[in-house]
Formats: structure tokens, C-alpha cells, sequence
RNA sequence: GGGCGCGUAGCUCAGCUGGUUAGAGCGCCGUCUUGACAUGGCGGAGGUCACAGGUUCAAGUCCUGUCGCGCCCACCA
């Protein structure tokens, strides 16, 4: 026997070890099924689960579910990422906490085992965590972006690319993290506004044997130590103010040097004084200015953001913060300091921590060719051979490629994937996927057997990311699972690494497999606290999801996230939300719990399209309905709607309605009805239970076991059952208008009583009016069930006009109950009028809809016709209560 | 500057290709401990669908504009 409550802590442990152990998240072999295959988005090692993994792994679980029920082998790809930065940083900090060590004491060799240690022992944990969610990965699959098969598959797919020219080694800006002393990418980068000021420092004119003259060119700066690596100034070539001085030279304060004024037209003269100093190593645009104009590239800062040596003295080894008051103090003292301004700008921070400056530096670094392999990877898009759903993020995916930027791909950290690179004395670059391959290389090259240096970086995280549809599939080997699985199906992810990750996948998938890497890309919402605020812990609005899941199981806080996760939105998350669905559980554990006291087991034999009862084969309709709704919202990714039908069906209409009408039955006597009922009951219990398990799968199964126990034995776990297929042949329309008029019969009967006053407990005859040759047969049948549910006593018939009314009751409620002593007459007196108003307004709306012939011509037969019925219902109704009104009246007095 | 999206009940949000009387959860009011469920039942209040125009027989839904809000990208000497 059910206990009253489901509780999730003794149940999920146990079914999903069961689940694990009997190979269930494992694909079929069979040969004759057809693959489905998502592979996860890696969670870093370091991670903890957070909302948004739990609603991007609640969405993949969901599929996968539904996909293997439906008879394909399906194969959830597990796996982490290494997380390049993240990682380090953090075995670095517990170095540091833990040894009072920095990395560099301890060297590279020694550092990478302390990590490779640190993993082992706390790097499961995300997997532990998506577990817990519920989460049916075929971990016997699991990788992990730094194992040695994925590594190959970096290397290999490095030197593929670099022998086909599209990486290469170049010096150019990069963005410079000073505190990490890495390069990092564009993306790796965020612009925040932040208020500042602007510097604006006149420049002395220098004459031709280049001494300062008065004649000052005026620049503004919001980065003023940068002018001590200035190496020209740049005005506009048709600047009728300044064209006269392209050409000759300024003679640059503090630096003391001369740097020539050049005509580009980058210079804006709409734009402060119109002139602008031009840092070639310190600034993006400088750069290109720079370049055009053969200028030198005066790098003035180190690895650590500090003023080097081709600074003046004074400067060196200060901090570029230092500097900057230095400089605009001796610039001050000097008598260049113009003015300052107040003045909000954007500056780069790192986009992990917020708050780090990055800094542009001039540096060796090594470069992927984005733009040619992007080309394929948009037409992809374009031909729809990949779609995006929903469909507006093709939009932000071709803006981002058709612009894209090569990509820095070298890292100055530790713990990657080391480039497969080696250099020669004379620095030439041996690139190849071993040592042993590069030094004979370099033999040929050289002539003579050569000792080479390894490059010491390592690759951005990213690069081996988007790998990872192939890669953790066995590539390069040819594996049958690659054979089989590639392309994948569907990729689920956020938007926030669309480009990041989304985009690297689909090129680098159509540059080795020549195919894209998957059909669909489903972008989901991303999690918000319920102020609309990204849940940070700076912030500190995080929600937990295991403290959820704790307190109200994984299948609560799974339907909340599905059920809300309506597409292109972000999800607001409230506590009380969980707490519905948890009840929603409750509600569904009940009414199995209510089957079973009633004997409703599922009988091996039941054919549902057998039933006679009009209730079971209205419910049996119902049942069908419901896995055609949801089935095709899940193929449509409309999860929330899947989720809404199932919650309508289970609560408003399975235990509202259906388990309720069924009671008189189930109280009654033996016999044929109650046994078909029985049968059907738990007929529609267990389709229930299918078609709700991708969205609860631990309290759908823990039924199913549990039922298994008591009745006909289970022939296996619910997640391995098929999902019902919808027979529309089963849908009895007859029978469902059927149920339709009980059930509004009851409703309306309910409405009244209370309208009325009338005690929920007392029983109360009914006058029912028009009573029809059909009507008659109808009440016949549902007898017992009217008088239960809207706790009639008795039913009376009569010939006149037509349904139960008001009037009705009012009249029979008489006998039983005064009038006066249950009603306010004033107020009911009151609200009756303004009733009649209404449904007054209500006609003249409909008489003017009808008298416009347009309306009649156009409108489709059904809108017509359900505007007279409307009509004379209405008018019906008028009647009642104007009768109702008068009766009243006459009590009154 | 370019792009995307949002504004619907007190709160958080659904509402697909225009078509019955605009829905849900939570909250609120009333009522009921009746043998599945108080994590519940039953009944109810609460909305000029941001605003202004337009298209249409018909607009929350389509178009234009206005206001307010959010996000992404780029730039800002």
C-alpha cells in the first residue's frame, strides 16, 4: 500500500541505481533502431551544479527519455571540460592556502600532477550532482576533455589545420590578462561602463630641428600612461585646421621624443579637439593606424601590466596605475595637462572575475583562421542543414560569423592541452602530433639530428569544446559509435555560448567530419532569480538547485523548470513555483494511491477500445488526447506546453473529474461496470505514468514498481516501457460530449448552490427543465454521480423549457431553506440588476455583430453559429434572472 | 551605432499559424476535515492585454509610431 506521501530522499537513490545497474542509460544495439544521440555541454570539473545546468540538463533528460521510449538507442554523451583558467586558478589558490606555494616554486611537471591529483579527488562531483538530478547519461561513456583520446584528437585536428594554413603564428594586440599574464580571446573579454575621466594634454608643435615650439596640438586620452609609448599623432587629412601640419613632427612630453602628426582618417574631427595620439602597442585601433602608417610599436608595458624599460626611467616598474597619476602629474607640472573631464566609458575586464583590467599587449601568439572555416559553418545554417529553435538565434549566429575575428587560440597557462609545437634554434616551427615526428622532421629540415623546444603554451579551453561532438565519440579512430552517432541530434545549451561554444562546434565539425555536428540547436532560457537579476554569487541570488531537490525532490524542481521553460524567455525562478509542482506530485501520487485501495490494476488483457461505459471511454480519449499534445510539443522543444498538458490532465481532468465521477461505481456493487472501470482506471494510470516519467521520472517509476508489487507483475522499468502511441480511433466523440454535459451540469448545479448560500452539506432537490428524450436517458446513467457530486437529493423532471436554471433551484431550495434567512435580498437584489445589465450589453454586442453583413459573409460558419447560440442563451439567461429578480421582489414584501 | 526581446490579474508568467466569455501557479476572500490527497476539495473576487494609430467581418495575437524595461554585439581619442 502507497504511504499518504511521496517522499523523494528514499526513493531517488534507490531507482536510480536500479536504473544505472540494469544498463538502462546505455543505447541499444539493436541494429534496427534508429540512433539519437545529445552530447552534453561539458560542466567544468571544477563546477557545482547551478540552476542553469539543472534546467539545461532537466531539458536533455527529458529528451533523451522520450527519444529511447519511443524505441530509438538513444545515447546521452557524458563528460567534462577542463576548464583551462578556472582550474588552475583554483589548484593554484589551494597551493597557496594549503603549502603557503606559488606554481612557479613547485614548476610545470610538479604543478600538473597536483591538478591531475586535485581532479581525481574532487572533479566527480559534478557528475555526482546531475545524478542527483535525475540525469540518465550513459556514463560508462563518460570523458573528460584533457583524457588521452580527446587529447589526440586536439592534436591531430591542430595539425591538420596548421598544414592546411589556417593557424598560423603572427604579433599583433592582443586582450592581456596582467594578473594571470595570459592572453585571453575576444569573447573572454567584457566591456563595462565605468565612470572615468578625460585627459586632455597639448602636445608641443616641434619646430624643424625638433625643439618645442608654443603651438600646441591638443589630444584627450582616457589611459594617459599610455603616451609615454605614443608614436604619433593622427588628425584627419582634410581637417582644414590641422592639414597643414601632417608632416611635421611634436615632440612628446616626459618621453621626449619626436613622433611625426600623420593624415588618417581615423581621426574623427567631429570628435573632441579632432587630433588623436596613436599607441600602436597599447591600443586596437592605434594598431591598425600604426600599421598604415609604418610607425613603430612602442610596447612600454610588461607581461605583469607594469611601465618596462623603453619608458623613461622614471616610470619603470611602476604599476599602469601608478603610472597613470604619475603621468598626469609631471604632465601637470610640465604645464601639458590641458583639462580633465568626467567621462563614462567602456573598459575591458576579464570577463570571469569583473575585475581585472585587460590590457591590450603586443605579443607572439598563435591564431585559427576563423573566417575561412566560418563560411561553411554559416552556410549550414543558411541551408537548414543545422536550425536553430527557436529560430531568431540564426540572427545573433550569422551577425557573430560574418564578422568573426581570427581567433587566439595560445594560453600562457599550465593546465591544457600543450601546443603541439617546437621550435628550432633558429625558432623555425616544427608543428606535428609528437615529438618523436617533429625532431624527425626537424632532422630532414636541418639536415642533422636537432634539439627542439616544445612551445610551452597550451590551447584555449574552447578549442578542445568544440571538438567534443566527435572527439568523445572515438574520432579520429572510426568508431562504430562515431559511424552511428554522428551527427548528433540536437545540441541544448544557453545563449550565452553560442559563440563560445555553439559556433566553434559547427566549424570545426564541417572542417574534420565534413558535416555539421547537429541538426537542431535548441537554445534555451536562462535562469534568473526572481528579480529578473542573473543569479551570481557576487550577487549572492543564488539558488541552489540541490537544496531544492532536497526539499522537494528532483522531480519537482525538474517540472518547474520544464514546465517554464517557454522558449526565447528567461525563467524568473520563485520558490513557491517548486512548491506547486511538488503538490502536483502529490496530487498524482494520490490518485495512484486512491487506484490502488480500489483494486484498479492493470489487467494484461484490457483493450481499451472495448470499454461500454461512456466515462471510461471518454477518459480512454482523454488519455489519447494527451500523448498527441505532448508528444508533439516535445518534438516541437515546446516543453512547457508537454508539461502544462500534463499537469491539465492529471489534476483537472483524471483526478477532478474522472476519479471522482468513478466513486459511486467503485462503492457500488460487483459487477461488469465496476470490473471494466477498474481496468480502465488503472489502464489510464499507467499510460499517465509513461507519458509523465521524461518530466518525473523518479515518482512515475516508483508507482510503476510499486504497482508491480500488488498487481500483474511489471514486465520491466517504466523507463525502458514504450511511449504510448496516440489511437485517435479511441477518441469517442459521443461519449466525451457526454461527460462534457455531466460535468457542466455539476458545475453549474455547485455554481448556483453557492450563489445561493446553500450549506456545502445540505442536500437539495432539483427541478430540472426541457428535459429531453436523450437528457432523460443521460440522467439515467449519471444518477448516482449527480447526486454525489453536487449533493442533490433528489432529481425532478419537468417538460417546460430548457436546462437546470437558477429559477430552478431557487424555487425547489425554498422548500427546505427560507429565502430570506439565506440571502442578503438587497444586495442579491443588487447584483441580480447589475447582472441583467450586463448580459443586456452582451446582446446588443452580439445583435450589432450579426446585423453586419460583412460578419455573416466572412466569418468561418462556426464563429457564426456559436454567435446566435451565444445569443440566445443570453437572452435565456435574461430571462432567468429577471424571473429570479422578480421572485425577490415578492419575498421581500 | 547595429541587433534581439519584453510590457497580459497583487506577484511570477502562459497564450502556436488572427476566430467562442483572455488562462495557470502563488497570493487573497468564503466554505468544507466527506474513506486518495489540507502538499487537499468546492465556490469566488481580481485584467480598458503599456499607449496611440492602422489592416480586418474579427486584433492580446498582424503593421506603423510613442513611452518604459532588459539583453547581446560594436565603438567611444
Amino acid at each position: 500500500m502507497l504511504e499518504k506521501n511521496f517522499h523523494p530522499k528514499e526513493v531517488e537513490n534507490r531507482l536510480y541505481q536500479m536504473w544505472e545497474k540494469a544498463g538502462a542509460f546505455r543505447p541499444s544495439d539493436d541494429a534496427s533502431k534508429d540512433p539519437y544521440c545529445i552530447v552534453i555541454p561539458p560542466p567544468n570539473v571544477t563546477g557545482r551544479l547551478h540552476m542553469g545546468h539543472a534546467l539545461n540538463n532537466a531539458l536533455q533528460d527529458c529528451l533523451i527519455r522520450f527519444e529511447r521510449m519511443r524505441g530509438k538507442a538513444a545515447l546521452w554523451q557524458p563528460g567534462t571540460d577542463h576548464a583551462g583558467i578556472a582550474t588552475q586558478m583554483i589548484v593554484e589558490r589551494k597551493l597557496m592556502d594549503e603549502e603557503g606555494v606559488r606554481r612557479l616554486d613547485i614548476g610545470r611537471e610538479a604543478f600538473l600532477d597536483r591538478v591531475w591529483q586535485w581532479k581525481a579527488e574532487s572533479g566527480g562531483m559534478i557528475v555526482d550532482q546531475l545524478r542527483r538530478l535525475g540525469a540518465t547519461c550513459d556514463w560508462s561513456r563518460e570523458r573528460f576533455t584533457m583524457d588521452e583520446g580527446l587529447s589526440r584528437a586536439v592534436r591531430e585536428v591542430f595539425v591538420r589545420l596548421y598544414r592546411d594554413g589556417l593557424i598560423y603564428r603572427d604579433k599583433r594586440l592582443v586582450n592581456w590578462h596582467p594578473d594571470l599574464k595570459t592572453a585571453l580571446s575576444d569573447l573572454e573579454v567584457e566591456n563595462i561602463e565605468v565612470e572615468g575621466h578625460m585627459w586632455h594634454f597639448g602636445y608641443p608643435i616641434a619646430d624643424q630641428n625638433g625643439a618645442p615650439t608654443d603651438q600646441r596640438i591638443v589630444v584627450a586620452t582616457t589611459r594617459p600612461e599610455t603616451m609615454l609609448g605614443d608614436t604619433a599623432v593622427a588628425v584627419h587629412p582634410d581637417d582644414e585646421r590641422y592639414k597643414h601640419l601632417i608632416g611635421s613632427q611634436v615632440r612628446l612630453p616626459l618621453a621626449d621624443r619626436l613622433i611625426p602628426i600623420v593624415g588618417d582618417p581615423y581621426a574623427d574631427p567631429e570628435q573632441g579637439s579632432g587630433a588623436v595620439k596613436i599607441t600602436p602597442a597599447h591600443d586596437f585601433n592605434d594598431f591598425e593606424v600604426g600599421r598604415r602608417h609604418d610607425l613603430p610599436q612602442l610596447s612600454i608595458l610588461d607581461e605583469a601590466g607594469r611601465i618596462n624599460d623603453a619608458a623613461p626611467e622614471a616610470y619603470h616598474g611602476l604599476d599602469r596605475f601608478e603610472a597613470r597619476d604619475r603621468v598626469v602629474a609631471d604632465m601637470r607640472a610640465g604645464g601639458f595637462l590641458e583639462k580633465i573631464d568626467p567621462h563614462t566609458h567602456t573598459i575591458p575586464f576579464d570577463e570571469k572575475s569583473k575585475s581585472v583590467v585587460i590590457e591590450p599587449l603586443l605579443t607572439d601568439q598563435w591564431y585559427l583562421n576563423a573566417e575561412k572555416l566560418a563560411q561553411p559553418a554559416i552556410e549550414a545554417v543558411e541551408a537548414g542543414r543545422t536550425q536553430f529553435v527557436p529560430r531568431n538565434w540564426e540572427r545573433t549566429y550569422f551577425e557573430w560569423m560574418r564578422n568573426i575575428q581570427p581567433w587566439c587560440i595560445s594560453r600562457q597557462l599550465w593546465w591544457g592541452h600543450q601546443i603541439p609545437a617546437w621550435y628550432g634554434p633558429d625558432d623555425h616551427i616544427f608543428v606535428a602530433e609528437t615529438e618523436a615526428e617533429a625532431l624527425s622532421e626537424a632532422a630532414r629540415h636541418y639536415g642533422a639530428d636537432t634539439p627542439l623546444i616544445r612551445d610551452p603554451d597550451v590551447l584555449d579551453t574552447w578549442f578542445s569544446s568544440g571538438l567534443w561532438p566527435f572527439s568523445t565519440l572515438g574520432w579520429p579512430d572510426e568508431t562504430a559509435e562515431l559511424n552511428r552517432f554522428y551527427k548528433t541530434d540536437v545540441l541544448v545549451t544557453a545563449f550565452d555560448i553560442i559563440f563560445f561554444w555553439v559556433a566553434r562546434m559547427m566549424m570545426m565539425g564541417l572542417y574534420v567530419m565534413k558535416d555539421v555536428p547537429f541538426h537542431t540547436v535548441y537554445i534555451h532560457a536562462l535562469v534568473r532569480d526572481e528579480h529578473g537579476q542573473k543569479m551570481s554569487k557576487t550577487k549572492g541570488n543564488v539558488i541552489d538547485p540541490l537544496e531544492l531537490i532536497d526539499e522537494y525532490g528532483a522531480d519537482a524542481l525538474r517540472f518547474t523548470l520544464l514546465a517554464m521553460a517557454a522558449q526565447g524567455r528567461d525563467i524568473k525562478l520563485a520558490k513557491s513555483r517548486v512548491e506547486g509542482y511538488r503538490n502536483f506530485g502529490t496530487k498524482l501520487w494520490n490518485a495512484a494511491r486512491f487506484c490502488e485501495m480500489n483494486e484498479c490494476i492493470a489487467q494484461p488483457e484490457f483493450e481499451p477500445g472495448q470499454c461500454q461505459q461512456p466515462i471510461n471511454r471518454w477518459m480512454i480519449g482523454e488519455v489519447q488526447t494527451t500523448a498527441l499534445n505532448v508528444t508533439e510539443a516535445v518534438e516541437g522543444y515546446r516543453f512547457n506546453d508537454a508539461a502544462g498538458a500534463l499537469y491539465r490532465f492529471v489534476w483537472n481532468v483524471f483526478c477532478d473529474w474522472y476519479l471522482e465521477l468513478i466513486k459511486p461505481l467503485l462503492n457500488g456493487d460487483e459487477g461488469e461496470a465496476k470490473r471494466e472501470t477498474r481496468a480502465a482506471a488503472a489502464y489510464v494510470l499507467d499510460e499517465t505514468l509513461k507519458l509523465l516519467h521524461p518530466f518525473m521520472p523518479f515518482l512515475t517509476e516508483e508507482v510503476w514498481q510499486r504497482f508491480g508489487e500488488t498487481g500483474h507483475p511489471r514486465s520491466g522499468m517504466l523507463i525502458n516501457t514504450s511511449w504510448p502511441k496516440a489511437q485517435t480511433a479511441l477518441i469517442d466523440v459521443e461519449a466525451r460530449a457526454e461527460m462534457e454535459w455531466v460535468i457542466g451540469l455539476i458545475s453549474e448545479i455547485r455554481s448556483v448552490r453557492s450563489e445561493v448560500n446553500i450549506p456545502a452539506a445540505a442536500r437539495i432537490p432539483v427541478l430540472l427543465q426541457g428535459a429531453d428524450e436523450t437528457t432523460r436517458e443521460r440522467l439515467e446513467r449519471h444518477m448516482d454521480r449527480l447526486k454525489t457530486l453536487a449533493r442533490l437529493e433528489s432529481i425532478k423532471l419537468t417538460d417546460a423549457p430548457p436546462t437546470g436554471s437558477i429559477q430552478a433551484i431557487l424555487e425547489e431550495t425554498t422548500v427546505h431553506i427560507p429565502l430570506k434567512d439565506v440571502i442578503d435580498i438587497p444586495t442579491e437584489t443588487e447584483r441580480l440588476s447589475k447582472e441583467i445589465a450586463k448580459v443586456t450589453t452582451d446582446i446588443d454586442r452580439i445583435d450589432a455583430k450579426l446585423g453586419n453583413e460583412k460578419f455573416v459573409n466572412n466569418a468561418p460558419e462556426h464563429v457564426v453559429e456559436t454567435q446566435r447560440e451565444r445569443r440566445e442563451e443570453a437572452i435565456l439567461t435574461r430571462t432567468k434572472l429577471n424571473d429570479a429578480l422578480k421572485r425577490l421582489q415578492d419575498a421581500a414584501a
